[in-house]
DNA sequence: TATTCTAACCGCCAAA
DNA sequence: CTTTTGGCGGTTAGAA
């Protein structure tokens, strides 16, 4: 496998474009390479945004890997200057990161980069120092050893990624995409990132307070997850939901209902509902143009007012700004947006 | 933006 | 004895 930058030689230079590097630390499989490349160069079909993705690696050429592809990164770690974005992938729960990989971390960081990691990459960022005192995540049967090895280290092993300001934590290979997608997301809007998604054939966008083992069938048939719950309440956020109604549908009392939440989402039930609420507003914000009364009402946030409100506090964003800065230009009214197919 | 009112949250503790 | 649950009540976040 050659990772090439063909495609990124044929973009126009005028176009300005987010410049990702990724940093594969050998040995390192050909699928964490594959992610942000596969991801972000979906973005670019159809005029979409642009990405310039380039792998990158201390000593380019046929790299170490761990499946039995042969991996050729074509870039030194020179593509991190100037690199908008650095993703660095995994390559085992190892304590000896590459010092030139570490010193231009450091400086990617304190230039302002934003700075990704996929599953164990998140122990070469915590080498490097750039999660101290953050919070982060990674491969979950490598959380423990993270979090013993960097005590300064906030580790959630429970959710498919973190956000803690400019630095991104995925946890196993797949979350690495959800992660990708957050961040298309958070650069170009929701609409951009379902279509990116379909492209790459991920049927929908897994937000970061996902638990990381899904399991429903096993969690389902003992009962003891709110897994049921959830979904249940996630059908009907429209409508207004007391604890009192989600306790009872889980058939246990508020002060448990509390709890299990807590432990299994890492929020409590308000602040679930609310994420939820906020999600579905800003899908409805992106692709309908729906009066702003009309979109809190539909997604469960009572009245314009509590949109505008919580909108700002989680996204920082006013709704106009929020629909001026992501509505799909060819959004229809009815709320069926124009995608790519 | 300020004010009021209510539901949610969470520590504590006893019971299962 | 340990773990989990549910009720009570003070404090606080959110809705109106």
């Amino acid at each position: 496998v050659v990772w090439n930058s063909e495609r990124a030689a044929k973009v126009p230079e005028v176009l300005a474009m987010h410049r990702i590097a990724v940093v594969a630390v050998p040995p390192v499989t050909a699928f964490d390479l594959s992610i942000p490349d596969l991801v972000f160069g979906a973005a670019e079909v159809d005029g979409g945004p642009g990405y310039q993705v380039r792998i990158c690696t201390p000593e380019p050429g046929p790299v170490n890997t761990l499946g039995s592809l042969r991996v050729v990164v074509p870039h030194g770690l020179e593509a991190l200057d100037g690199a908008d974005t650095v993703m660095v992938t995994g390559s085992g729960a190892r304590s000896d990161a590459d010092p030139r990989v570490l010193t231009a971390l450091r400086a990617a960081a304190a230039r302002g980069a934003r700075i990704a990691s996929i599953c164990t990459g998140a122990f070469v960022l915590a080498q490097a120092g750039l999660l101290d005192g953050r919070s982060a995540t990674t491969y979950w049967v490598q959380a423990g050893a993270l979090a013993r090895r960097h005590p300064s280290v906030r580790v959630r092993p429970d959710v498919l990624f973190v956000e803690d300001g400019p630095v991104l934590t995925s946890a196993g290979l797949a979350a690495g995409i959800d992660l990708c997608l957050h961040m298309i997301r958070a650069d170009h809007g929701a609409a951009v990132a379902n279509a990116v998604a379909r492209l790459t054939v991920v049927s929908a966008v897994r937000h970061g307070g996902q638990e990381q083992v899904v399991g429903e069938p096993v969690t389902a048939a003992d009962g003891s997850s709110l897994a049921v719950t959830r979904s249940w309440a996630l059908e009907r956020l429209a409508e207004p939901l007391s604890l009192a109604e989600l306790a009872a549908h889980a058939r246990i009392s508020v002060r448990t209902l509390n709890r299990r939440f807590l432990a299994e989402t890492g929020h409590s039930p308000l602040q679930w509902l609310l994420s939820q609420r906020v999600e579905r507003a800003r899908e409805l914000l992106e692709s309908t143009t729906l009066p702003m009364e009309q979109v809190a009402h539909r997604s469960g946030l009572g009245g314009a007012d509590s949109l505008r409100r919580h909108l700002l506090q989680r996204v920082g964003m006013t709704p106009r700004a929020y629909r001026a800065a992501f509505a799909s230009t060819v959004g229809r009214a009815d709320g069926v947006s124009a995608l790519p197919r």
